[in-house]
DNA sequence: TCCCTAAGATTGTTCAACACTTGACAGATT
DNA sequence: AATCTGTCAAGTGTTGAACAATCTTAGGGA
């Protein structure tokens, strides 16, 4: 197919990864909404790579949990249910909440990467860019795991984070108060760099319930569409025995 | 090229998802040394897949950080730095100290199940098998994870302990005493039966400490044959910006 | 010796074909 | 009418061959 033939940034990504890139975004913008169904061909010629490429792709999101797979029947865009929204919110409480108690000295770097996120949150709020506020806000919460300094942690918790985000975006339009949030996660990042992080715990796991208390019931609500593949549905990414 | 033609048992996986599995195993057991590196062609042929097949396998193994692969120049089984160790058995620490401590009232289906692993590692250790008895013992703790009754982080444990695997393997052959170790396990899981939490708790974090001592201390003894690829080693597995 | 270039090898990507599953529909059977 | 069955189209799974892009290596020239 015809490419623009430009060399535009030598490029450290294959096609394939790209693609991968285009589709997660638009999965996590809520551009294709959970449960649609993803034609390989169409979708392969319509971003202009081969098919073979388009699967390439497919694979690494589906093994994101941000795709699901069934054989010969087709992949789709997945769904979270309840069950997997208490199994993320655990894990924020769990990985979280340990990583404020853990930032006893926190590197001036960090501590600014954190405030200027909270500053793009309260922009993408005041401006109605609903896409652009959840990503900050998820971003400010993947910053916080960093406290724990171990690179695999960060790279499992983002993945938590994307298959929450795709969630969100579909969900949160009609919040009655975002500008509390934004004190919310303001008043969370100045309890942590005064060190008062008992505080800035509580906080945060307040933050937490009732984040968790709100997507829930708007999940649970939006449970009608979801009565076909009445298969057994793994919720977990595809994976092996050990 | 020529397949038995037999439907063994109405395969629910892809060849791909199998060829993933064969590979897996091997790399586990430590067939496929660490830094070996892969040709897709060969290795392909030799299981008698074609070349795509055998990327969509690759592709799912090195996000699955048991393989990685540089644009262009080719894949090679990972190899665990002291980084690694470390982050590897934070994690361990953070996440089986908790479970143990989590498991208030343990099920008896799965005790029973640590249980019987015990006894395999028991079995193995005195059957000679390291391979098996790595397996084993990696099991026993994955299991532990099991507490925190979370099906992510069960999935994301199982790949850390994979991670690690690799390197056991290739590590404990000439383990002094491996008849105490087989005490520790049975140990850990008296009293996690009796619901000694704290005290196994206790003897889990020390088991972790000796543990890791050991490996960290071979991984760093064999750290002369990896001066090659002198470009950034990513540590983590392939990953893209939220 | 050092730099440059060309050749070879290997990966990245595309294309076209075919086999196999699945789901749906139409006709036959009761 | 309801159910069963066979057929068929759509879509995925897999293959094999080709070409492009890139890295590595080996020579050749200064």
């Amino acid at each position: 197919m015809g490419e623009s033939p430009d060399l535009r940034e030598l490029r450290r990504l294959s096609v394939a990864d790209e693609v991968a890139g285009v589709l997660r975004l638009r999965i996590l913008t809520g551009e294709l909404r959970p449960g649609t169904a993803l034609l390989e061909i169409p979708l392969a010629s319509s971003l202009g790579v081969s098919r073979n490429t388009m699967r390439e792709a497919m694979k690494v999101l589906s093994l994101e949990g941000l795709l699901t797979r069934s054989v010969h029947r087709g992949i789709a865009v997945a769904e979270l249910t309840p069950q997997d929204i208490r199994d993320i919110y655990q894990l924020r409480r769990m990985l979280e909440l340990s990583a404020v108690q853990a930032a006893e000295h926190p590197s001036k770097d960090h501590l600014e990467r954190l405030r200027s996120l909270v500053d793009q949150y309260e922009a993408a709020v005041r401006a109605g860019d609903w896409t652009s506020a959840v990503a900050s806000d998820l971003q400010f919460h993947s910053l916080l795991i960093r406290f724990h300094n171990n690179r695999r942690l960060e790279s499992f918790y983002q993945k938590v984070l994307r298959e929450l985000r795709m969630g969100m975006v579909l969900v949160d339009r009609g919040l009655d108060n975002p500008t509390r949030l934004i004190r919310v996660h303001r008043s969370i990042y100045q309890l942590l760099a005064a060190g008062k992080l008992q505080q800035c715990a509580a906080a945060l796991a307040q933050h937490l319930e009732e984040s968790e208390t709100r997507i829930s019931k708007v999940i649970s609500d939006h449970a009608w569409a979801r009565n076909r593949m009445p298969g057994p549905r793994e919720s977990a990414p595809e994976s092996k025995a050990v």
